[in-house]
Parts: C-alpha cells; structure tokens; sequence
DNA sequence: TATACAATATACCATATGGTATATTTATTT
DNA sequence: AAATAAATATACCATATGGTATATTGTATA
C-alpha cells in the first residue's frame, strides 16, 4: 500500500509529464506545476528536490508507459520475426498514442535536453541504447530460429530502423502529417521483408 | 550601403541565432541576447520590436545560410540526378558544418516551436515544404532528362528523403554519433540507385 | 482523546524576466 | 561648427522565477 507522500508523488508525476514532454524543461515553471496539480510548492518541494528531478522523473514515467506499451503489443507473437513487424505496426498508430503523453519523449527531450546542465540527456540516450539492443537481439534470436538471414548486421539494422522511426516521428509531429509515419512504416516492412527475411 | 542600425541589426542576428537554435525560445533570455552582444537592452529593443522577433529573425538567418550552401553545393553538377547524390552528399558531413548554426535549425525550432504561441512553427513548416517542393522538381526534372524512372512519385520520394534525413540528424546530434548520418545517407544513395535512377 | 509525526500550505527571499520611458551619446545635415 | 535626427545607454517597471523557512493541517499511534 502506498503512502500518502508516495501517492502524492505519483499524482504529480502523472499531472506534469506531459507537460514538461511539451514544453521541455525550461520553459515548464514551477508555476505550471503548481497549478496542474492544484498543489503548493510546499507539497510539490516536499516531495522532490528540485525542479530537475520532477523532470527526470517525468521523463521517466513517460518512457516506462511508452515501453510498456510497446512489450505489451509485441507480446501478441511469439516469433522474433513477427515481433520486429509489430514493431513497426506499433509506430504506424503512434501519432494517437504519443498525442497522450504530449509528444515523442525521445525526439521532446532529446533536443529539449541537448544544450543544459541537466543529466536528462544520459537519460534519454539510455533508453535509446536499451531499445536499439532490444531490437539487435531480436534480429539475432530470429538468426537462430531461421527466420532471419544471417548476414544481417543486427545492430546496424537496429540503429536504421530507430532512425528512420525517429525522422518519421518529427516530420509527422511537425508537419501535423501522419503520412510521414504511416509511410515510412510501410517503407520498414518492406525492407524487413526483402534484407532481413530468409 | 548600410545605415549603422542595419548593421547593427545585421549584427545582433548573426550572434544570438546559434543561441536560439541551441536554447530554444523560452529559454533564451534577453539577458543572453545583451551578453553575447554586448549590447544593452536600448540598442536591441530599438532594432527589434520584441524577442519573439528576434527569435524569427535568428531562424531566418540560420535557414537562409543553410539553404544557400546547400545550393552551392548543387551546383557541382547541371544534372537533376546529380543534384539528388549532391543532397545525400552534403548531409553526409552536415554533422560538422551544421554545429556552427547550433545544430540543425529544423530540428530544434520545429520541436520547440511546437508547443508555443510564437509564429516560429510556421516559418519550419514553410521552409520544409519549400524544400521538399525542389527535392520532387528535381525529380520531375529528372524525368525529363531521362535520366529518372517515369512510375517514381516524386513527392513521395521527396518526403521520404527528407524524413530519412532529419531522422538520421536527430539521432547523431542525441547520440553524438555521426554514423547515423553516414549510414542513412549511404542507404539513400543506394535507393535512389536502385529504385529512382533509369 | 492526547501526542507525535508526516504532509502540505503560507509567507517570504533574492534574483531574473520581458519590456518601456527617458536620458545620453553618436552621426548626419545644414 | 551648430542644429537636427538617429541610435544606443541607463534607470526603472511590474511581474515571474526557483527555492526555503516556518506555520498549519492531517494522520496515525499510544
């Protein structure tokens, strides 16, 4: 069971990040946090040290929900080969899903966070390592079922295609355009089918 | 000639826009803007009616020099098809040349303008539209020339490229990696190879 | 029900914010 | 050189900033 201090934090986590994911860092005040919450910096400052660990933790929560969304979705086959393709069926439907979390918190906080004293960088370059050596050892798990060629380079092709769904995710979210991310998606697919299939 | 404020205006531009395309707009503050020109606040409010102006013409400047040298480089060769390789050929050491900007300034304006009241957004809108109307003439053009397959949609070609393109410049700035502009670009030549050439 | 402690609210701090009115300096014209 | 206009500096404004010390409230235990 949870405290009433822990409750509170989660309640602030979940208030703010999506509006640090859209606002980014500096340009959230703590004015913002206080009325989203409708919380006092007393409980806001009795619950976080400062301001870059209730972003730290936004960030976090953001990811967590996004990862786990995608393991969930994944779960529906068995078979490296058709996860790598659910992967890409997650990312056609992510204009939807990340509206939710006030944006991509990879491509948010990744630019948000490149020129500051914050260690949300290391954060956001840590999930992306994880991811792409999620994805290399799912393309070397399909080598070992046959499912996949064995000469695909597994974390070249996991550095391409989050790549790829990275520059469709800012074109769509810039351009107000989902075209981008559905096309590139079925760009993904096709690739998968014809370099990485057996 | 320039009259002293034009110059000055000229100036104040060319120092603060890497500042802007660094920090984004909120989180550059007048007192950035003074600093880095020592300049006062008279001097800056007399040239600019305000920062969101300042911020416009910073992003301007940063495109205006981006677009330019780009043409520049089109111009080693009068053929469409060239012209394509010579894109994929200049983003190849865009790593390098765009840190003088401050990064690329698609990129960071376009995320940080996204949740703002500024006009910003617009202006990234009409400079990728802009860019990818040429990118799909070149094409155009190519087909003409014979040298480019007829059944090739150039406008989708043209968003394909650029969403390959920004893609790949999102991730070697977040991972300070510039293999994924190499490998991208490599990957885009060997499509236009093999799918858009005749 | 009284006591102790945890959690939140209030009041305050020094400093920074974007912007303006006015004084001063610098350039241009006569 | 004097007068005029343009450009820049100074001083100020109200408000917002992140953060803290302390008062108040809520909650659990004895």
């Amino acid at each position: 069971m949870l405290t009433k201090s822990e409750k509170t934090t989660k309640y602030i986590i979940e208030t703010v990040a999506p509006i640090f994911n859209k606002k980014g860092y500096e340009a959230t005040s703590m004015k913002d946090i206080t009325s989203a919450t409708s919380l006092t910096k007393g409980a806001i400052y009795g619950n976080f040290k400062n301001k870059e660990a209730i972003a730290i933790s936004a960030f976090k929560e953001n990811v967590n929900a996004l990862l786990k969304k995608i393991a969930k979705h994944q779960n529906q086959s068995k078979s490296p080969l058709e996860k790598l393709y659910l992967i890409t069926d997650f990312y056609t439907n992510y204009y939807d899903y990340s509206k939710k979390l006030g944006g991509c918190p990879i491509l948010n906080i990744g630019v948000d966070a490149k020129h500051q004293e914050t260690s949300l960088l290391e954060h956001v370059r840590s999930v992306i390592n994880k991811t792409q050596y999620n994805i290399s050892k799912l393309i070397d798990w399909g080598k070992e079922t046959s499912e996949i060629k064995q000469e695909v380079n597994s974390q070249l092709f996991a550095k391409r295609l989050y790549s790829h769904i990275q520059g469709a995710i800012f074109m769509t979210y810039t351009m107000d355009d989902e075209q981008y991310l559905k096309q590139a998606m079925i760009e993904m697919n096709s690739i998968i089918k014809n370099e990485i299939e057996k």
